[in-house]
DNA sequence: ACTTTGTTGTGATATATTTTTCACAATTTT
DNA sequence: AAAATTGTGAAAAATATATCACAACAAAGT
């Protein structure tokens, strides 16, 4: 059995639950751009991962390396040995699978939707349906389908932290009717439909088109015919090596849309707050759980 | 347009007519393998290509560098552009919208989730999770969090449809000891959890684990606390430029596990003919709508 | 063959960095 | 409150780098 011969990219994995916080902070530092960033000075990496040097140097020695130098002439060497391999042809995504595997099959799949599906969209759309989902005048009401509704209902819980005044609607339920009857002229409709396109959600579009609600769709590349209704369509290529279809492409588009109705609800000058305020929550939790 | 930066590989060999003997003979050996000896010692360098230390002092300036150490640091920029490059081109994905647009810059870092995640995984780790899920022996249990639970369902909903015995539990939700009354030893559970961990699922994690379930956990690359229990865990990277985590990779996972276990449940036999077909069907696909 | 000229290695050395360790205080976890 | 972890600042030890002068060498032209 030619083993693999243990990356040293996997020896931190492994060794992973044995280190402390800033250890593990360091780790994940260093998994960040490997190998890179390892072959640089001590000190240097020390700054980066926002640990102290004899951290590091403590770290290291706990691989069981005898010391950093050591580290650095093993990670050149995998370095090397790597190089000369031809395994990195087509890259694969999963690299310790054979490029058959399902793992590298189905992401390559994935990406290429994401590829088509971004090189599609109208900016222009998306921004204004942005604007339309922003705007917390509006009463928003969030419908998804069978499946679908899951989706939507990730969208709903964001939504409920970001602005007021917003309704989940499963449109298989048959509690849906009662809804309408207070939907008012402006009001918003971000609605689910990939296929098997849904005749209640095609009904629920139409009642609400016709009072006047505005109607963003989420859907696939072959568009629900709510796409008739909708002031603006978003859709995704769905298409896996499955036999189901893909949500992943249309769950992008559905975060990207989170996070720029988060962006414009907080006007731009939070903006940037916002993403420090990220950074140093995220060193807290890394502080916090150990 | 931005041209490609001109790789250090690049300077070398253009400047290789100007230099002399032993300096060609250096770049050559530094050409070898690339990067790698490039960013050792200096000595060990010298001593690789058989030239002196002088000579190699002497070359790195001649190519421009204030000396050793910066080339070795734009070795390493170099090194750490190029691990991220691999499909991510900087070719925009919004086309038409700029490159600070939310789309692209939320797409960048889903897709460099979806690589660093799926760089690390475990075949052999998640191959195990899916037998264990298509096993239909095994009653099954799903669980999420607040948030995860739409993905916990995701995963419910299509393997309601593939298999018998399972159950969607929400962590969240006061009904589960009810559930956890009937797992028998050898049961599995899968376990969404990422941050900010909760607490009941831990506790269920741990009562699953008392009656002898297997664990399979979806977590985060900073791992639930449940990962001690756990016997696989599949960890995605979930940073992008939001407020909020992604769960894109973590479906994508889950994605992958459904069509994997569907395969798994067909019979040995048929997969291979599946898969046949599949590659012919996508390709179908590709055809149609390009 | 004999310069001439430019290149290269040697050995030595000064400088600059890096690594490794310490002791101790601050902090966090148990 | 005790134990474990981590950062600080500093210093010592170890390496690495940059240079120098000079001799050895090679190639080119005379």
């Amino acid at each position: 059995m030619s083993e693999a011969p243990l990356t040293i990219s996997d020896r931190i994995q492994e060794k992973l639950d044995d280190l402390t916080r800033a250890e593990r902070q360091l780790a994940h530092s260093i998994l960040e751009n490997y190998p890179a960033s390892g072959l640089g000075p001590l000190t240097a990496l020390a700054k980066d991962a926002n640990v102290s040097v004899p951290t590091v140097a403590r770290m290291v020695q706990k691989l069981g390396f005898k010391g950093y130098p050591d580290f650095q002439s093993e990670l050149r060497e995998e370095l090397k040995a790597k190089a000369k391999d031809p395994i990195e042809k087509h890259d694969t995504w999963a690299e310790n699978a054979p490029s058959e595997h399902m793992l590298n099959r189905f992401t390559d799949a994935v990406i290429d939707n994401i590829r088509h599906t971004l090189g599609q969209i109208d900016p222009k759309g998306f921004d204004e349906a942005c604007a339309l989902v922003a705007d917390d005048q509006r009463h928003l009401y969030i419908v998804g389908g069978r499946i679908t509704h899951t989706l939507a209902e990730y969208l709903f819980l964001h939504m409920q932290v970001i602005r007021p005044k917003i309704t989940h609607i499963q449109s298989t339920s048959n509690t849906w009717p009662h809804y309408l009857l207070d939907v008012k002229e402006g009001d918003v409709f971000v609605i689910y439909d990939v296929r098997r396109y849904e005749n209640n959600t095609l009904k629920l579009a139409e009642m609400a088109h016709a009072q006047g609600a505005k109607i963003i769709l989420f859907t696939d590349q072959w568009r629900s015919p709510v796409h008739q209704l909708a002031d603006i369509s978003l859709s995704s290529r769905i298409v896996v090596p499955s036999a189901w279809d893909s949500a992943v492409t249309t769950m992008l588009l559905t975060e990207t849309m989170i996070s720029a109705v988060q962006n414009l609800s907080w006007g731009d000058t939070k903006e940037r707050m916002e993403e420090l305020e990220e950074m140093f929550d995220q060193t807290k939790l890394f502080r916090k759980f150990t």
